[in-house]
Formats: structure tokens, sequence, C-alpha cells
DNA sequence: GCCGTTCCTTGATTGAAATCAAGATTTACA
DNA sequence: TGTAAATCTTGATTTCAATCAAGGAACGGC
């Protein structure tokens, strides 16, 4: 799974994933509903997701405002936490029974540090992280909640078959009640 | 300028800012209402500004939506199209006579091959970004505009000095009248 | 497969920000 | 410094998404 997908990066030998893999050591089973990380906690680890779906979203007051969903073959972390090594803000809340593998911070700064390619990965991975958030951006500004929704439609058609309609709207800066009347 | 604030970065030897400085070669010197880069253009440089203001923004057809500020001291450039190479959606436009200094991405990209450290120092900024980012989305979110104010008025308080408030608003995800009328 | 919970849809009403408009103030620069 | 352009403020009106509400569909867990 993880294997597969790491032998197609060109960047990599055979040697640097066969480093690389036994880091991904933990496995992480949880059911709908369940935390992989809540607000308050420290977040130790990068994953990589099995199976399952998965949402990111900052509990605050009133109205929980979702920022990003996981899913098989994608990452997800508390990334400011991971890189602050403060308290998440975040929750990171299992949609379904999903399945993860997950490095740890330490095993993964030290490959890094080892071995200059997986810096570069990571400076790759960030960087198309970045372009995405800036387009996310964009995206948030449009006024008109069709155009909103149009932009998902056209970059992520595949999360409309994974994640709940509500959390959806919530991603997508509206009411649940509006997303149904536009869809 | 840039020599003081790269001797500050603690990565950093003697040697190494040695190394970077001459790689600035280029300078800017841009009128109020100037672009450094227009929409279609492929962006070529990252650039330190030394003095003035700046506004970059996504010129689409009926409203322009304006995504980040430049200032003395800060870096700036169309980051979608540096990363990937291909012409840029954004326009980086002077809001005043503003000077800069730029690195190609050539001679970015090489001296982070060359000394490793560089492509540390650049991994660094990119995470800084991406949590800036994050937090940039949660405030964009946010349903009442007076909530989006306060946000970056706790973050950001400088740029309501330097910066025209109209784009300010557009910032905002809100209207000049609004945004006056809650300031 | 059944039952209970969660989620989705549709309608009626409300409210808050956008729009439209005009005047006042500030800024740029010749 | 003077003058035109740009920006900001304030008021009146409109519009569109949020809210409130309830019935129906889908889903998860046993």
């Amino acid at each position: 799974m993880l294997a597969s997908l790491l032998k197609q990066v060109p960047l990599f030998s055979d040697d640097d994933v066969e480093a690389f893999l036994p880091l991904w050591k933990k496995r992480f089973t949880v059911n709908r509903g369940d935390f992989l990380i809540r607000e308050g906690q420290t977040e130790q680890h990068l994953y990589f997701v099995e199976s399952g779906a998965l949402r990111l979203y900052l509990p605050s007051a009133h109205e929980e405002i979702c920022v990003g969903f996981a899913y098989p073959n994608t990452l997800i972390t508390a990334f400011p936490s991971l890189v602050t090594q403060t308290p998440s803000q975040y929750c990171i809340q299992a949609l379904r029974r999903s399945e993860l593998v997950a490095i740890t911070k330490p095993d993964f700064d030290q490959i890094q540090e080892k071995r200059p390619v997986f810096g570069k990965f990571w400076r790759m991975e960030l960087e198309k992280a970045l372009v995405g958030k800036i387009e996310r951006e964009v995206d948030l500004q449009l006024p008109d909640p069709a155009q909103r929704l149009e932009r998902l439609l056209r970059r992520s058609p595949h999360i409309f078959q994974l994640v709940p309609k509500k959390y959806i709207a919530s991603y997508l800066r509206m009411t649940p009640e509006t997303l149904s009347r536009i869809m």
C-alpha cells in the first residue's frame, strides 16, 4: 500500500524505500467517531491512510470549522502542532472505520538528516501542500456558494463519495441546507 | 538589510551567508501601480522586499481576490508558478514605490543542492508558510466579519498602516463599506 | 433484516452584508 | 502648494444565505 506508492517516487532508490518503510512502525485502527488526535494534545505522528475516511477540523465554540479530509493513500497530521510541537488546536476524527500507519516525528526528522533525498522529498511535498492551500484560499474567497462548490467538484470529486455532505458543507463555508439546494 | 537578517538565522555560518548573498543579483525598483509579475507570465524569481508595499492577487473576471501582502523584510513570489514553472494566475502589484532584490529559481535550487543547510532552511520556511495558510484558512471560514478583522488585527496589525483599507477588505472577504463600518 | 440514529431535503422566514449612492477626506505628484 | 484622483465614510435599500422547522431517506450496529 504505502510501499507501492513509495516505489513510484522517482527520487527514491530501492534502498531508500527499504530504509524508510520500517519506520512506519505504528498501526492505528479507529472506529467511526474515534479521534486520532484531540485539541490540546501534541501531535507526534505523520499518518498514512490505508482505508477509511477522516476529517480534520477546528472545534471552536459554537461552530466546527472543517479544514480538510483524508482518505486512502493520503497523508494526514495536525500539521501546526507536529511542526511546532505545541498543543494542537485541531482534531482529527474518523468518519468511518479507518486503518492507518504512522511514523513518529523523531524518526521522520532523522531520516531526512541521514538521507538528503528525504529532505528533498519532504520539501516537494510541502511545496505541493502550499500550492494547494493557496488555491483553497481563493476558493474560500469566492462569494458565490455555487462557485465554491464547482471548484471543489472539479478538484476533488471523489470526496463526495467518501464524506457526509454536512462536513463538505462546512468545508465549503456554507450550511448543509444551502449545499443541498445547489447540488 | 537582507544580509543582517540572514546573519540572524542560527542555521547559517558566516560562510553560508557569504555564499548566498551574491546570488541576490537582481535589483528591482517599481512605482506605485507597477507589476512585478502579471497573469500569464511564469515566475522566475523569489523577491525580498527592502522598502515599499505590494499586494498579491488573483485578477478574476468581476472581482479581484487579494491573497497576500508584502512589506519590508518579507519574501514574495507567485509561488505556484515558481514551483511548477507554469504561467501564473496571480499578479503582484506595487501599492507604493518599492525596492526589491531577487534570486532566480535556478540559483536558489542550486545552492540547496550544494549546501544542505539551505535545503533545511527552505523546508523550515515552507513549514512556517503552511502553518500560516492553515490559520488563514480558519480566518476565512469565520462567518462574522468582525471576527475575521479581529484575527487579522491580532496577527498583523502593521498592515493597517501600510496598505489601503480597500485591499484589506478584499483580503478579509468583505466590502470596503463593511470594513469601514466595523473598524 | 430490523430498528434507531444520523443525515439529507424542502419550505417559510429572518437577518446581515452587499449594493447603490453621494459626500468627505486623504493622498499623489506636477 | 494646489489640484485631481483615489480612498474612505455614512445612509438607504436590496438580496441571498442562514436559520428555523419538519418529513423523509440512508446508514450503522445489533
